[in-house]
DNA sequence: TATAAATTTAACCCTTGAGTCAAATTTATT
DNA sequence: AATAAATTTGACTCAAGGGTTAAATTTATA
């Protein structure tokens, strides 16, 4: 059982498409950590709406089909790592960028409820392209990152891509094991992941 | 299509038990590669099947069950991973142990078609749980190494779990990425890992 | 060549779960 | 109170895919 937050302290004129849209949002998160427990295919849409405390009727009220619940899970995700990239870490080196960083993903990670979905082989292929051509946008603009590291100094030499692609596997199994009530607090993961990662990667 | 390596140059006695050991390990290990590029509930018995050039009714000749399959995938990687835990690091201390065992994880991962596969969920409840005993098992023998290397002072202080945790999920979320036609050398990547690893635990 | 194992053929059953729908009912907005 | 939106009920269709089977056929072993 989820329960939504959906007090919109929005006191402007009702608005029924956003709240429509609030709601619908609200339902793909949950989804998400449906997703993220159980796996996609483990996960009915009736477990969905139930978890929810709806019917599967209502559910299909914001969502067209179950394909779109997924891809937009993943684009809850990028969004979310988007504006994180977004962020200016002026004056800084490439090493303290990507920690910062790096810090920042973890602790949206535990602490929004959003996870980083892996089940991208269960999307239409549609959405599958999609999703990987922005998984591939982030990745790129990480990379860039390190290679501005490695400029500067800051980040040791190395192939940026694995560079990459090993403190990124450390994220992605994060919600396979992160679970919100065990002993480990999310900032805690945070700062240590980061710490752990920056190392990695560090000049001498 | 997957070519089955079945010329056993055992010049033993014939022994029909042991052939049809052979096979469906060959089985397993292609089913194994499969569920890893698509996913489990991505592939049916009958994709299994004539990735093998096989009909669906000979697969069933060789297992019980899907779940069977996925299970017994399992049982594969970490059979290869216990193999490499046993080996013994004699004189070294706990950060160069963790770096060879983690070389050789990844050296494993790449070159032998075993599949860390994470879709435990797909699996029946008892097998699920043997699974889970069994990584649980082998996080166990690495965190504590990494206790020992903290007492022997070669890897810094901070949660050993965290530490784990960490650069597991890099070899978790290998086999996501990793195409042996791609341009990354199984060997390279290994080499690569393990030094990232190394350094982000090791001590000051 | 005799024999048993391996595999094919071609059905078939059965369950699960996605997706639909219409009519009734509840909940909120004006 | 009137109206539209949100949700329920309860049924239904349909396709995919796991799993089975029996008989025929091929392949290898002895």
């Amino acid at each position: 059982m989820v329960y939504l937050i959906m007090d919109i302290n929005v006191k402007e004129p009702f608005n029924r498409d956003r709240q429509f849209a609030l709601k619908r949002q609200a339902v793909i998160r949950a989804a998400g950590l449906d997703f993220c427990k159980r796996g996609y295919h483990n996960t009915s849409m009736t477990d969905i709406a139930s978890n929810l405390g709806l019917t599967k009727a209502a559910l299909y009220y914001y969502v067209k089909n179950k394909d779109e619940v997924l891809f937009e899970c993943h684009q809850q995700a990028y969004d979310a790592m988007d504006i994180i990239l977004q962020k200016k870490w002026i004056g800084e080196n490439g090493l303290q960028q990507l920690q910062d960083l790096y810090c920042d993903f973890v602790r949206m990670l535990t602490a929004s409820g959003i996870s980083l979905l892996t089940d991208v082989n269960s999307l239409s292929d549609d959405n599958k392209t999609k999703v990987l051509k922005r998984r591939g946008m982030i990745e790129r603009k990480i990379i860039k990152i390190v290679k501005q590291g490695q400029s500067d100094g800051s980040i040791r030499e190395g192939d940026p891509r694995l560079h990459v692609f090993f403190f990124m596997g450390a994220l992605n199994w994060l919600n396979a094991w992160y679970d919100n009530s065990g002993h480990f607090k999310g900032e805690d993961i945070a700062v240590h992941f980061a710490t752990q990662m920056r190392l990695g990667i560090a000049a001498a």
